[in-house]
DNA sequence: GGTCTGACTTGCATTTACAGAAGTCAGCAA
DNA sequence: TTGCTGACTTCTGTAAATGCAAGTCAGACC
């Protein structure tokens, strides 16, 4: 099959999952809410401090955040404390995991400050830190230029 | 050295790469601008079409982006053409493939349609669709929950 | 000189996002 | 019964983003 990119011409970019993908985690504070959910951030307040947006606009991004499965409010209640309510990841907020390590990655190589970064994730097993990186279904790593762009199944062609 | 997750509190988010890098590549139309980008698309007309957002939007995205350094401006002559400027990758912009890639092996997951992914990243020497996973420095792969946060030379801490 | 085209720019009108301050509400504790 | 605290909601003003329409500009071509 033909790289696409040679006829970039002959097909449409509609139905594209990066730009679906964009709807629900489009903004800024949902990726840095992502964040701090991945790092272990569950509830309201924290989540205000540490992203540093208002109480009315989080309120409103875990609001949507939640209808938009990413994250489950879930009730729970601390011994001689009232029933509270904190968001958990679900399964679809969790697989966003490769999306805010690359980007923490690429963040580190091409934004960083002179003190360094401020966490780094380690592999559990030997220590060494994680990175996103590309891989075939064969197994292959890939490297530069190795890609090729092929028509999927819900490519719309233009002529 | 601890997960840090244990004791959220100690310290802060400021500082941050993923923030960092957000404030780039953060909004919707920057992001499928770099999609088209690394699809092949060059020229001001294409991106407009492409992404679906007006020209004034499209020239205002482009010049932040050539000032972020993603993309530079680089002038080119067709025969019989007058000069023309096209907007090619920097390695900058380049190295956010495993973003995009990460975004869209998400979104063609868990913001599918009927008909399926409408391009697929394949790899050159295989033909066996690409993926972003997760990988330590010693090339173990990494699966679920076998990531540990540790702090960075940049943390700051509260106490 | 006039036309045409790609690549913008300018000017509005409108929507959207967000900050900040203040108010609400539930229920445990005293 | 009042206070307190976490988790919000409401209100208001402002700033930023975007769409649409129209105008500009450079240079090849006729």
């Amino acid at each position: 099959m033909e790289d696409l990119r040679d006829d970039r011409d002959s097909w449409s970019s509609e139905n594209c999952s990066v730009a679906r993908a964009m709807d629900i985690v489009g903004s800024r504070s949902t990726v840095l809410v992502m964040r701090e959910a991945l790092l272990g951030t569950r509830r309201f307040d924290d989540f205000v401090r540490r992203v540093g947006v208002g109480e009315p606009a989080m309120a409103a991004r875990l609001k949507e955040m939640v209808a938009a499965g990413l994250l489950e409010r879930i009730p729970y209640r601390e011994p001689g404390q009232r029933t509270r309510h904190e968001y958990q990841l679900t399964q679809k907020g969790h697989e966003l995991l490769p999306v805010i390590t690359a980007l923490r990655n690429w963040g580190d190589t091409w934004a960083a400050t002179d003190t360094g970064p401020s966490v780094v994730a380690t592999h559990h097993d030997c220590g060494e830190p994680v990175r996103a990186v590309l891989r075939c279904a064969a197994g292959h790593d890939i490297a530069d230029g190795e890609i090729d762009i092929i028509a999927g199944p819900g490519l719309v062609r233009l002529d």
